[in-house]
RNA sequence: GCCCAAGUGGCGGAAUGGUAGACGCAGGGGAUUCAAAAUCCCCCGCCCUUGCGGGCGUGUGGGUUCGACUCCCACCUUGGGCACCA
């Protein structure tokens, strides 16, 4: 009997599939098509055990998908631009393009062993000049049809480096290396024009039904459609007037201030005159871009002594303050503060002692807002106080609505549909990135690229010895004639956010080699996504920026109208984590263990070296700095590639968070040297047996679980119903020809997961050809129902006895069979029972 | 701070509103073995009980229901995102 040795098995499967040519993926027009896409990953050179679970989900997929009969595409590529090769450069003086290339040949020879079936024929980077070429046409296509301008925007800027810097790079307020305070500096900079398409984005996502239901609440929440109005508040010097935009104009009774941005053109005015106030803003300026950071910063105002009219009191003044909390980029930069219904503008009033007067009461209880500020539901009911539109009791929609109403009609506002979405700034002044492929000429201004010169390629003569992006200082790069007019002029040196190379690398999939985006060929037959998987951290930047693009693209002809929603059905999966052994250090920080030092005894760990006890901290994400990355070539190496894919699928549902433990890797190897050695038995046995019936009934009962839980994600299930299995096959006493179909069904089942022991086994149970091959087995429906069912008794809702009946047996004799029951009459005593239900097949309840 | 999600034995987890703990790990007992490894069999939520059996139990507190891990409300904890990390 040979033994289990991935080693040997595993090289050799995969050399029979690439001889097959088996996962490169071809227009068939004779067969439905599928395309699984797994997003694509950054080459950081290390292959992570989050990526091996990423890829496994989408392997198992594509394998149940082909084995079903469809044309499968399932590519693999590089998400190659970005931050960390520019941060190597900086580091090692290594070009980008080198450290990036590198890091690709390392990460595919570490995601070699792993059998996944990714057709290698449609590989490529976002580097490739090849792909940013047609990401700059697209560019150009994208201006001529105005969905990219230009404006000024707020960066991350460090004054000591003379640098803009990552949300990423600022800590704590401060710059990473530079240890400065950082500050807000404006740019002109590259917007596209997502927010034209808020309403669409936010009401397509009811088409995406197989899209994670918390995915489209994060999109809905993201793109934050409010209803409002722009109220105009008259300014008491007579200068004009201040819109403020607001959601709730049925408290204006409560209005106590007006509030505007640092950046509000009527704060920059009147700084001008009041040097208090223009360091005011300056002050405002200090700390990162990043919205938790405004969000969270000390909320400072600054009273700027101009005054409004109250628009329901003429004799009433509100007056104008400057308040870091407010946004220029969110309605018109101005509110109102009503205390009384908002936390906010509460602690705002309490900190600068400003009124606070309510504008309504909950129904029945007429109390002063104090500390808490009073904010139910729109859908309550609240009791308005003298209300301007002369509601009394009424919810906070009817009352906005009311109000919108009349101030409309005396021509004090304007009712409005605000978004929270904002632009997609993609300008990054960076050199790893897609360059922005247009001209600043003097005479000319914006000068777009004519599509003949592309792509505009990156320079290789670069140093990143100074801060900065090198381009700015590269003159030949730099320096070109004006497309329109010769003379000289300069190229735009800001490239393009990474999040722009991914948010149409899987159209391009469809078509790597074609000399336009995309073939209209491809894309009719492969488009759309089919299945996407990837992790949840990109629920909302990434596949939002992927649906604006695709529509964008549809616009300018590379896609069709089929495809404006590109990914049909989405999964987000968990993260896998490790434990972190941690002890304190001789100086008292903690010191981190690798999990090779230490050694597992009774859920305690013990350092391997000292025998000393060392804290664990359970289920962490993996991270560099706590030693507790697993790497997955070493599970590769020493279990094979079918035990690491196992495992990553087998414990933890995949859209949870799965804990990488030694233990449960091992686990894993054991069983599949179990349905090896079962296998092998199975293969040398002969004759007849008994119980053939009862195997064919599991075995059905197995295809049939496996194969619901595969179209259901429920990748854990479908493994715990395969163990089943194993344990009911090993004992069975049927005949040898049973329980060989038995293996190579099972045989089956395994290959989405465990493809390479798949493989030997078939070939060694008679299996015809590749059981990549081979078609899904299916279940014989005859074989799945049961003759008799048992139902449990619940008296009370407990649980107390059970009863075998026939599966069709009326509710009547149920009913009876029930009640005849010795725990049933033991508990009714003689009375008759208060309510008797039967849910046929399932459950009596018997209440007493 | 805001948005979203998740919390079930010692551990990972299973369970269309219908037997809570499938399957696996760890642990205990046994078989096999000169011995060990490997393998196989049995037990395994907590408490009370010799046993039969009973009580409690799905983060916490309420609610809906004949029946709640599942639905509703509030809270706690952990994780993800917050527009220049990818």
């Amino acid at each position: 009997m040979a033994r289990y040795i991935p080693a040997e098995i595993e090289p050799k499967w995969q050399a029979a599939w690439q001889e097959a040519g088996i996962f490169r993926a071809e227009r068939d027009p004779q067969r439905p098509k599928y395309y699984v896409l797994e997003m694509f990953p950054y080459p950081s050179g290390r292959l992570h055990i989050g990526h091996v679970r990423n890829y496994t989900l989408g392997d198992v997929v594509a394998r149940y998908k082909a084995a079903r009969g469809f044309s499968v595409l399932h590519p693999m590529g590089w998400d190659a631009f970005g931050l960390p090769a520019e941060n190597a450069a900086i580091a090692t003086g290594v070009h980008p393009a080198d450290h990036t290339y590198g890091n690709i040949a390392e990460m595919k020879e570490q995601m070699a062993p792993m059998g996944w079936s990714h057709d290698w024929s449609r590989e490529f980077a976002t580097c490739d000049p090849e792909y940013y070429g047609q990401q700059q046409a697209m560019f150009l296509d994208f201006l001529e049809k105005g969905l990219v301008y230009r404006k000024s925007a707020m960066v991350n800027w460090d004054p000591v480096d003379m640098t803009v810097l990552a949300n990423e790079q600022v800590i704590d307020g401060r710059g990473w290396r530079s240890g400065a305070e950082v500050e807000r500096r404006e740019l002109t900079q590259w917007f596209f024009r997502i927010s034209d398409y808020a309403e669409d984005l936010l009401a397509a996502l009811d088409g995406l039904e197989n899209w994670p239901e918390k995915v489209r609440l994060m999109q809905a929440n993201w793109i934050g459609k409010s209803r409002g109005i722009e109220l105009y508040f008259q300014r008491r010097d007579g200068a004009g007037e201040i819109v403020c935009y607001s959601t709730r104009p049925d408290t204006m009774r409560g209005a106590s201030f007006i509030a505007i941005a640092p950046d509000h053109p009527v704060a920059r005015e009147l700084a001008e005159k009041d040097p208090a106030l223009a360091d005011f803003i300056a002050e405002c300026r200090k700390g990162g871009t990043s919205e938790e950071a405004i969000e969270k910063a000390e909320k400072l105002g600054y009273d700027t002594g101009l005054r409004v009219a109250h628009p329901l009191d003429d004799t009433r003044d509100l007056p104008v303050w400057v308040a870091n909390f407010v946004l220029m980029d969110y309605g018109t930069g101005a509110v109102f503060g009503c205390p009384a219904h908002d936390q906010r503008d509460l602690d705002f009033a309490r900190k600068y002692d400003l009124p606070v007067q309510n504008a309504f009461y909950l129904p029945g209880q007429p109390v002063e807002v104090e500390n808490e500020a009073l904010v139910p539901p729109k859908s309550e009911k609240v009791a308005y106080i003298d209300h301007f539109t002369g509601l009394e009791e009424a919810t906070g929609e009817e009352g906005i609505n009311a109000a919108i109403d009349w101030f409309e009609a005396r021509g004090l506002g304007k009712g409005k549909v605000q978004y929270r979405l904002r632009d997609w700034g993609i300008s990054r002044q960076r050199f790893w990135g897609c360059p922005i492929p247009v001209v600043h000429c003097k005479s000319c201004g914006v000068v777009p690229e004519k599509k003949e010169n592309l792509p505009i390629e990156l320079p290789r003569d670069v140093t990143f010895d100074q801060p900065g992006n090198p381009l700015d200082r590269h003159p030949t790069w730099r320096d070109v004639p004006c497309p329109a007019c010769g003379k000289p002029a300069q190229r735009e040196t800001d490239t393009m956010d990474t999040f722009v190379d991914s948010s149409w690398y899987y159209a391009r999939f469809t078509a790597p080699r074609a000399a336009t985006p995309t073939s209209a060929e491809d894309v009719d037959y492969w488009m759309n996504v089919d299945q996407y998987v990837g992790g949840i951290e990109h629920a909302i930047l990434h596949l939002l920026y992927s649906r604006f693009f695709a529509r964008a693209m549809h616009e300018c002809g590379h896609l069709p109208a089929k495809s404006v929603e590109p990914f049909d059905a989405l999964f987000t999966q968990g993260m896998v984590t490790h434990a972190i052994y941690m002890s304190e250090g001789e100086d008292g920080r903690p010191v981190y263990h690798y999990p090779e030092e230490v050694e597992l005894r009774d859920g305690r760990a013990f350092l391997r070296e000292s025998g000393n006890e060392v804290q664990v901290i359970p289920s962490a994400k993996m991270s560099k700095s706590k030693n507790n990355v697993v790497d997955p070539l070493r599970i590769v190496e020493r279990y094979g590639a079918d035990t690491a894919r196992w495992f990553v699928l087998s414990d933890s549902p995949p859209e949870r968070d799965v804990e990488w433990t030694a233990a449960g890797a091992e686990a894993a190897h054991k069983h599949l040297g179990r349905v090896w050695s079962l296998s092998e038995r199975i293969a040398g046995m002969e004759g007849a047996g008994s119980g053939d019936e009862d195997l064919l009934r599991a075995m059905h009962k197995t295809i049939h679980d496996v194969t619901m839980a595969i179209e259901s994600f429920g990748f854990n299930a479908a493994i715990a119903r395969l163990y089943a299995f194993t344990n009911t096959l090993q004992k069975s006493k049927a005949g040898a020809d049973t329980q060989r179909q038995a293996m190579r069904t099972m045989a089956q089942l395994m290959a989405p997961f465990t493809p390479h022991l798949a493989e030997e086994i078939w070939a060694r149970q008679g299996g015809e050809g590749l059981i990549a091959s081979a078609p899904w087995p299916e279940a014989d429906p005859a074989m799945l129902v049961e003759d008799t069912v048992t139902l449990p008794i619940q008296i009370n809702g407990k649980r107390r006895s059970e009863i075998t009946v026939a599966r069709d047996l009326s509710r009547e004799e149920v009913e009876k069979l029930a009640l005849a029951d010795q725990a049933v009459e033991r508990a009714l005593d003689g009375q008759a029972p208060k309510k008797l239900i039967v849910v046929p097949g399932r459950i009596v309840n018997v209440v007493i």
